[in-house]
DNA sequence: TATTCTGGTTACTATTGGGTAACTACAAAT
DNA sequence: ATTTGTAGTTACCCAATAGTAACCAGAATA
């Protein structure tokens, strides 16, 4: 899931991409937000996501240090996840990405009106 | 290799992801940076990207608009690529996935003191 | 005449990613 | 006694991605 390759290189622009560039993480850290939020509540947020690879990235996530888990010793089990200092540092640059977008997508007839969750 | 669940959203920012977010994308805007440049170059200068998989990258960004295909009817051929106006505006956002990953990368020993081409 | 040069493409194969469904623990509610 | 709820894990399988090597044009060079 993580290429190595990437993560050991000895460029550490490489390396950001390594821990950040694929598709579910931004889309996940972007969920989260500022918010503490539970496992179940990202998989139903994030869209054709399966619980198997949202757990995947999530411990991928926690293990470079994006984001701390919570876990609750109950049952049933309840987990909270919430950005550390260096995910939430990472917040303004999703926010970069999404006014690059506003500005240089070119445009397209949207289906529905619908800009849900991640506005 | 472009997630079509991705680039038909209607959310604005996964679109943005699904353009973007990948491992070669960012790696191949930020070595073309302001600069024109061939293929051969960008083959050369990336680490362990195969020229099959960087034609469809090449192809990919430039479909999106992200950057201009300059082919000289020479032999042998001759393909200049730079960076459109929308991939030029994509640079800072790389820049600030630099600072930050330099500020928040957990410190590890590195094996040489070459960090060549990203710098 | 054979080789080199460039920017690819193609076919074949290996690797990986990702989907699905079943299963877990254990308490509370029905 | 059975169902519900949570946050996963596991096994199995298929589709997508990536790697490799061979091949192309066609002029210039040796």
């Amino acid at each position: 899931m993580r290429d190595d390759r990437f993560c050991n290189s000895n460029c550490p622009f490489t390396r950001a991409i390594g821990t950040i560039g694929n598709k579910w993480k931004p889309i996940i850290i972007n969920v989260i937000g500022t918010r503490s939020i539970r496992f179940g509540q990202i998989d139903a947020i994030v869209p054709h996501i399966s619980r198997k690879v949202l757990t995947e990235q999530l411990k991928e996530l926690e293990e470079d240090g994006l984001l701390e888990r919570l876990a609750y010793k109950e049952i049933p089990p309840r987990v909270e996840y919430k950005l550390s200092e260096k995910g939430l540092a990472f917040l303004p640059i999703l926010e970069s990405i999404k006014e690059w977008n506003l500005k240089y997508e070119v445009a397209l007839i949207p289906k529905e009106t619908d800009y849900s969750y991640a506005g």
